[in-house]
RNA sequence: GCUCGAAUGGUGGAAUCGGUAGACACGAGGGACUUAAAAUCCCUUGGCCAGUGAUGGCUGUGCGGGUUCAAGUCCCGCUUCGAGUACCA
């Protein structure tokens, strides 16, 4: 009988359809494990072979859990709010909500083709109000909080406005916009607008005025990590800063939690440290610097406290407040014009163009510790929003402060013995400090740093600085708090409402506020975000309804916010939805939250590996705050699978004709390369008829063979059509079916790995299907296994392959626990094995791989459950036990002595003399006891006689 | 520039703890069956050399050193490629 894998498989997709296989509820009597992919966008491309790649890891991973008894959340959904989807409704009209659900649709239709063993009865669309109802709720909640630096938790914003008629803010430890003092008298006398502006200072969700990466073709804000080289990363339209007021998350408040909570998750190390080098902690020293002939002093940050004694120059932030308050009236007009020009300088020019510019402001700052005057300049290569935004500058230490020492002549002062500083700085943290102070200078302050090393002299500064009340340690983050708000229309609408220009929060209880219909999907004639066009778009505070813009009273009835929230709004907590997808008076209720608590395995691509994976860490950390998430981290153990790369083919057509050579003959002729549609070439192969009929043109092309065969050239690009190296999963499931393009995919590689994809292999793991329904079917049609002991041998290979992908999947080694299954098929093939035990084990082994063959066969079998229930076995080593072992000794790699003995020996006699190499009886000379290896590894004493 | 990762046959890749390098698969070559094709099965397949042959020898994991009885694997110094990040003081 054939392996008709086409009836098998939309027999079982039926099966489990009807039958519910895949529905999970929670069950305290079962130890749960929870498998997350990152849910796709649903784009309009449909799937290509290279998304399905994790899915079909984590489903095999998912499956085998199942199998060895665990209670397996899988989840589906769709991350369906987004840019594309939005671009193409404002070329078309077309609605997003309508592309999106078409294709959703069509993703759902190619998932289902692969059978996975996802609960879709769970899921999730970011788009729909039952969703985003909580990621507004989440957002509410997030405003009405502050970050208690003490207890290192958010907690209610109340307690601030309880707090501060009362004590002011004095000894408040907050996380905030900037610092500020006032005490109670001050705030009872603030009106409520200007506490309402204090209150923003300290809310996680706030209001701030923020330098933006603002993109004018696409018409919104982007956050850092979708702007690349200067330009968006969707469409690749140029970025330029812009100050606007922005809703923002405060996440630089949990950078220290986000920070410490690497250390206990099960990631990657390249991926911990992308997120380690994306918080950039630094430790450093601020130190205070008197402005001289004046009572102003202002802040720097250094993480080079040794080099005080270096101090040539102080240089500011253009946007500092400070510049302003040191300019000197002669340099004020030179200082007004570099601001200008600085200004007009796009974040994308000063990366391609980085020279070195500044002006001096006129003053001078004195320097604790040499007392000397140092100048105080303004330049752009010092940040605003890190640090202070000013910096002291040591030339001889820094190579951006050395550039500019060089290009305005500024002194340049080493202080490590034997550096040489002619040509560059010397950056290094490593030598012994000198010269400061300087011996040729009349010291200003008793304190010297000569002869310790940087390391020493850096904790020796940071003492004095501290003794001294010259300014304080201090820990800074590169982290910066996420902007949230975007000039779109398809995203999620904040429940904010406006009065006196100032943000409301819509009552809790009026969640979720829908997206409003709009006439049209670009931003307004005025510059408003799309929802401007919304003629119904306002907020009735006293029946809490959306009504009509005309409306607006600004008594009762008020403009709703405009803009939406950004793509990681939905994304952020979807883990925890779909543990209770249908909830509607909780994100997820606290017992259900209890029991499946965090992702056990999370499954997707590095790209998302400073975006998503620090703003849902972020999302979690607050909400764990409130216990709304039992865990600290919603990730445990997070596997990054490779990129699917495309393997495109190229004829080569010689100039001028219509005459195309193969890639072996093409040196000899003047030639042009053209992609060719991979899908008519098979094995390098072009199908000449075929691609005749690719195209009109080609319909009457010529070709240049070798071997009687067109042979095209290849090479790995990025998956796309225009590369016409597609490959769509749907018409492998056609031609092969989804058990050997689940194979396949595994087959490919590690799955950590990114690689080209290349359907010639396919037939391999075809081969070995139908070799494995061989095993149960002969060509008569006759069922083969039978109740009888199985051999020796066979129990032996059966348990070697138990042994081998148990540890194989719990190592993510899915390619090589295939070439597992392969060798021991043959094996049992060549003994030709019908013993019903070995075969039934084999058939419970590769469910998670092959579910359809074997739900089939399993059935075959006699059994009535799925084959997703039947227990994972465990290997009994006593099969796997070789009578004798072989033992080989060499000796520089020459000589080799092969010896059989037995296995439970632990000790193991030689007659010297078959030791017959001179060599190895000269090195076994007097040893009594000489440490081997024996083959297969396993240690034994040699006694030598 | 900095950080991290990788480099093994014609190809994808294996070697999980320092212990027979190249498992498994593709491709290629040869053969069986067949009128033929498809399908299936068998043999060969890192390179070089010797032998009619069984087989044997040498060489071989990007390059140069080192440690070790033993190195693809560990250490030092490079080369190339990939990923991330970038005036973060």
């Amino acid at each position: 009988m054939e392996y008709n894998f086409r009836e098998i498989e939309q027999k079982w997709h039926r099966y489990w359809m009807e039958n519910h296989t895949y529905r999970v509820t929670e069950d305290e009597t079962k130890k749960k494990f929870y498998v997350l992919n990152m849910f796709p966008y649903p784009s309009g491309a449909g799937l290509h072979v290279g998304h399905p790649l994790g899915y079909i890891a984590s489903d095999i991973y998912a499956r085998y859990k199942r199998q060895q008894g665990f209670n397996v959340l899988n989840p589906m959904g769709y991350d369906a709010y987004g840019l594309p989807a939005e671009q193409y409704a404002i070329q078309t009209g077309q609605h997003p909500a309508i592309t999106t659900v078409a294709n959703i649709n069509r993703y759902r239709e190619q998932l289902d083709k692969i059978g996975f063993s996802f609960d879709w009865e769970r899921e999730i669309r970011t788009c729909d109000a039952s969703y985003y109802h909580w990621t507004q709720w989440a957002f509410q909640k997030m405003f009405n909080s502050y970050y208690c630096n003490d207890e290192k938790k958010a907690r209610p914003i109340q307690e601030l406005i309880d707090a501060f008629p009362v004590y002011g803010n004095e000894g408040l430890n907050a996380a905030c916009s900037e610092e500020l003092h006032f005490t109670a008298d001050e705030w009872k006398a603030m009106d409520e607008k200007q506490q309402q502006e204090v209150l923003m200072n300290y809310r996680i969700a706030y209001l701030g005025e923020t330098m933006v990466n603002w993109c004018p073709q696409l018409g919104t804000v982007l956050a850092n990590d979708e702007v690349v080289d200067g330009v968006s990363e969707r469409g690749g339209f140029p970025v330029v800063q812009k100050k606007m007021r922005q809703w923002c998350l405060r996440v630089s408040a949990y950078a220290q939690r986000l920070l410490d909570g690497l250390e206990t998750v099960d990631w990657t190390d390249s991926l911990k440290e992308t997120q380690r080098n994306w918080i950039g902690r630094s430790e450093g020293t601020e130190v205070q610097f008197k402005v001289k002939d004046s009572d102003k002093e202002f802040t720097i940050f250094t993480t080079r406290a040794d080099t005080m004694f270096g101090v040539t120059f102080m240089v500011l932030a253009p946007e500092s407040e400070l510049v302003d308050e040191v300019t000197t009236e002669e340099q004020k007009a030179a200082v007004k014009d570099y601001l200008e020009a600085t200004k007009k300088r796009t974040e994308r020019e000063r990366i391609a163009n980085r020279k070195v510019t500044g002006v001096f402001t006129g003053s001078y700052a004195i320097n604790p510790f040499t007392g000397e005057a140092n100048p105080i300049w303004v330049s752009d290569y010092v940040l605003a929003g890190y640090g202070t935004g000013a910096i002291m500058a040591v030339p001889a230490h820094d190579s951006r402060d050395y550039a500019f020492a060089k290009h305005f002549n500024l002194p340049i002062v080493p202080l490590v013995e034997g550096c040489d500083v002619s040509e560059e700085s010397f950056d290094a943290k490593e030598g012994i400090v000198t010269n400061s102070p300087r011996t040729d200078v009349k010291p200003y302050i008793d304190f010297s740093l000569n002869g310790l090393t940087i390391k020493e002299a850096i904790a020796a500064t940071k003492k004095y600085v501290k003794e001294h009340n010259l300014g304080r340690v201090k820990v800074n983050y590169r982290l910066r708090d996420a902007i949230f708000s975007r000039q779109r229309y398809w995203g999620e609408p904040f429940p904010v409402y406006y009065k006196d220009n100032m943000p409301y929060m819509i009552p809790e209880e009026c969640l979720p506020l829908e997206l409003p219909e709009v006439s049209k999907f670009l931003p307004t004639e005025t510059g408003e975000p799309p929802l401007g066009h919304a003629t119904r778009w306002a907020w009735d505070t006293k029946t809490c309804q959306v009504v009509e813009n005309e409306k607006i009273d600004h008594v009762t009835v008020f403009p709703l916010e405009l803009n939406t929230m950004p793509g990681f709004a939905g994304s952020s907590a979807y883990y925890l939805r779909y543990m209770d997808p249908k909830n509607d008076k909780a994100l997820v209720d606290a017992r259900i939250d209890s029991y499946w608590q965090n992702v056990d395995l999370y499954v997707g691509g590095t790209e998302h590996a400073t975006g998503h994976l620090i703003y849902s860490r972020f999302w979690n950390k607050f909400l764990h705050d409130y216990g709304y998430s039992v865990e600290e981290e919603p990730f445990r153990k997070l596997v990054n699978q490779g990129m699917i790369q495309g393997r495109s083919n190229f004829v080569y057509r010689i100039k001028d004709t219509n005459t195309f050579v193969s890639v072996g003959l093409k040196d000899k002729y003047e030639t042009t390369p053209l992609h060719v549609d991979v899908n008519i070439v098979a094995n390098d192969v072009l199908d000449i008829e075929a691609f005749k009929n690719w195209r009109p043109e080609y319909n009457n092309a010529e070709f240049i063979l070798e071997d009687g065969k067109y042979i095209c050239g290849w090479a790995v690009e990025k998956m796309s059509k225009s590369m016409f190296n597609v490959v769509n999963p749907d018409m492998i499931v056609e031609k092969f079916g989804a058990d050997t393009l689940r194979l396949y995919e595994m087959f490919l590689g590690p799955v950590e790995q990114s690689k080209p994809w290349d359907t010639n292999g396919i037939d391999g793991c075809h081969r070995f299907l139908k070799k494995f329904w061989a095993l149960f079917h002969n060509k008569e049609g006759q069922f083969l296994p039978v109740d009888n002991e199985p051999s020796k041998e066979a129990l032996k290979s059966i348990h070697k392959l138990i042994k081998k992908v148990t540890a194989d999947i719990e190592s993510f080694s899915y390619n090589t626990s295939i070439s597992a299954f392969m060798i021991c098929v043959n094996e049992l093939g060549q003994m030709k094995c019908n013993s019903k035990k070995v075969l039934e084990l084999l058939v419970t082994l590769i469910a998670p791989f092959a579910p359809h063959i074997a739900e089939e066969l399993w059935e075959q079998l006699g059994h009535d459950t799925s084959v997703c229930d039947a227990q994972w076995p465990v290997c009994n080593e006593a099969y796997l036990v070789e009578d004798n072992m072989k033992l080989s000794i060499s000796f520089n790699g020459k000589t080799r002595f092969t010896l059989e003995f037995p296995t439970d020996a632990d000790n193991v006699t030689i007659e010297k003399s078959v030791l017959e190499n001179e060599q190895t009886q000269k090195y076994l000379e007097g040893k009594q006891v000489v440490k081997v290896i024996i083959v297969p590894k396993r240690i034994v004493n040699i006694v030598i006689k």
